[in-house]
DNA sequence: CGCATGACGTGAG
DNA sequence: GCTCACGCCATGC
């Protein structure tokens, strides 16, 4: 498995997501714009996608609606929002609800 | 090489 | 507050 892009930008995105605590979650576009590509959330969730370990919470992942746009990709065996549940994270209808609560932003956490 | 698509986000109307 | 349009970068055809 090569990845043809550069590892720094993949692999902090993985360092991002792993440091999510449990019960939290982030956005796409908090974590490209704490890796400075603001603007650019879509490389955050295509290198998720890339991805693809079960080491990597990606379920803590969202867009900045709060809903599970990735749940169709996030095929692990447990659906996005089981694995959220689990975590004490309340969903309906694919959309967190305490989203504001819960979200956790590497920019201001990290800092 | 150009066009369309995608786990997104921001800005304008 | 919601909808439409554009920008972003990489991949696929």
């Amino acid at each position: 498995m090569e990845i043809g892009l550069s590892n720094s930008f993949f692999c902090d995105v993985f360092e991002i997501v792993k440091l999510v605590p449990p019960g939290r979650v982030t956005s796409y576009g908090a974590i490209a714009r704490y890796l400075g590509n603001a603007g650019s959330a879509r490389m955050v969730g295509w290198a998720l996608n890339k991805c693809v370990n079960e080491q990597i919470p990606a379920h803590r992942v969202v867009n900045r609606n709060g809903i599970l746009s990735g749940k169709n990709h996030f095929n692990y065996g447990l659906s996005m929002q089981e694995l959220l549940e689990i975590e004490g994270i309340k969903i309906e209808n694919d959309r967190i609800i305490n989203f504001d609560e819960i979200f956790w932003d590497p920019m201001k956490e990290l800092l």
